[in-house]
RNA sequence: GGAGAGGUGGCUGAGUGGUCGAAAGCGGCGGUUUGCUAAACCGUUGUACGGGUGAAAACCUGUACCGAGGGUUCGAAUCCCUCCCUCUCCGCCA
């Protein structure tokens, strides 16, 4: 959420930050101002008529203990506490109003971010390794996977339906080593504190971290409870500081999580749904961080650092990219996708996103610190992938498959798998 | 799921219709004292949203906030209703 008091102050800036998502978002501050406007305006006027209520019943109650005959102050204020009333039903509207007006406009992207369309503006900010040659056609892993036995789609739609994954045998543990090295990797050597959280989330927190209440229709719902599936870790981690106020020394915080990720990818239809490209369920150990505003962004480096680190170890190949103003997502002020190379459909996935949302979340959830002068401020969260797991899988999948299409292990995950170094 | 108890400021805890933003204690901050530490003593101590003054730091002022939301009343921490959460017991269950 946007600060009402930067947007009533400079407006013109705002919108012009806005624009830069080339989504129209801009259209909405003359409202928000309006609204805001008239919020102020019907608020002096009930104030001044609570005051008022507040001194006079102050004099009834005084009066009432000499013995003295109030009936007449008592009737003047019964009126004055109808208007009160009818004013503050129109202050809340008011304030229910610009709430949500607020509450479905993007954040601002960051001055450093190139001002783009779409995901081909995006800047690859650099490469690390370099595809690995193959004397072979490379399959995909939808094939590989099959051969091998270890993953299941007829069987997972037999489940649940389309887009949903059954790891069998060697591939689930394949599944639950990743989880487990990638946890141990950012607890023991990235500094991060572990967490498990609830996969379910209360409507509040959807909110806090800017899923609801303009993507609902991207949200797994339960029927019977408020109630919606984790669509990523972020969500909940995020959330557990909401209504929190940090002492300065607390911070930054780091905290990684697995999770299952539910996301119903309505409008996603008939796209990437080869494989476990894109599905509706999938694993991800996420990071998150709370910090103070002025080191956000050094804070945002280190974290695509330790997401990268991931794929180091793997020696798996990648590139790093910047994205554009218009293929941000809706929280974040700048964001750094982590690709990496599939070798089986020559194409780069994305299997981890990292992104300072500033005090963006910290607004919504309402997460802040007390700074050395006493006064309390809103923290920088970020977030990133520290990846997801269904894409990764694939990279070494298709990277590691052999001629006859059996899979070679890379040794970080040999100890994980009890000793075993391929899959075949 | 059933029965009961309870949710007050950073913490403990008083307050059952009016002068209560809220006693007291602890903690925090500032000061006195001190070679240092501790203790003692004095003072101070919330947040949010408005309005005003100021270049600003800040200051002045109003309103709201005693789990959340409604209601009664001239006036609600206090009375009523709904909901949420915590604790205890019972039931059920991995």
């Amino acid at each position: 959420m946007l600060d009402i008091r930067a947007i009533r102050e400079n407006a013109a800036a705002v919108q012009q930050r806005l624009a830069t998502r080339g989504r129209g978002d801009e259209a909405a501050i003359a409202g928000v101002l309006a609204l805001d406007q008239q919020r102020r305006q019907r608020l002096q006027e009930v104030e001044q008529l609570k005051s008022q209520r507040n001194q006079v019943s102050k004099q009834i109650g005084q009066a009432k203990a000499r013995g003295e005959d109030v009936s007449g102050l008592m009737a003047g204020m019964k009126e004055v506490s109808d208007r009160i009333a009818a004013l503050d039903a129109e202050v809340a509207q008011l304030e229910a109003q610009l709430e949500h007006a607020l509450l479905v406009i993007p954040n601002t992207p960051h001055e450093s971010v190139p001002v783009g369309r779409d995901a081909g503006d995006n800047v690859e900010v650099r490469r690390w390794g370099e595809p690995r040659p193959f004397s072979f056609e490379p399959k995909p892993h939808w094939e590989l996977g099959e051969r091998l036995g270890i993953l299941d789609f007829p069987r997972a739609s037999k489940i649940a339906g389309s887009g949903f994954i059954l790891y069998r045998g060697l591939g689930a543990r394949l599944e639950r080593a990743l989880i487990n090295w990638l946890l141990d990797l950012h607890t023991r050597e990235h500094g991060y504190t572990e967490v498990f959280p609830p996969f379910l989330i209360n409507r509040a927190a959807m909110i806090g971290t800017g899923q609801l209440p303009k993507f609902e229709e991207d949200m797994y719902r339960l029927r019977d409870d408020e109630l919606y599936l984790a669509p990523t870790a972020e969500v909940p981690v995020c959330n557990m500081h909401r209504d929190e106020i940090f002492r300065a020394e607390e911070l930054p915080r780091y905290y990684c999580a697995y999770t299952p990720c539910f996301r119903r990818e309505a409008g996603a239809a008939g796209k990437e749904t080869r494989g476990m490209i894109r599905v509706h369920q999938f694993d991800k150990v996420e990071l998150v961080k709370f910090t103070r505003p002025e080191t956000s962004y050094e804070e945002l480096e280190k974290m695509v650092a330790n997401a990268e680190r991931v794929l180091q170890l793997l020696g798996l190949h990648y590139r790093v990219v910047l994205l554009c103003t218009g293929d941000m997502g809706f929280a974040s002020a700048k964001t750094y996708d982590i690709e990496v190379w599939a070798p089986g459909q020559q194409r780069y996935l994305e299997v981890s996103s990292c992104s300072n949302c500033e005090d963006f979340q910290a607004r919504r959830a309402n997460i802040r610190f007390k700074d050395s002068d006493g006064k309390n401020r809103y923290v920088h969260m970020l977030n990133g992938s520290g990846t997801a797991l269904a894409r990764l899988y694939v990279a070494l999948l298709e990277t590691y498959q052999q001629p006859d299409g059996s899979v070679t292990l890379p040794a970080p995950l040999h100890s994980y798998m009890g000793g075993v170094t391929e899959l075949r």
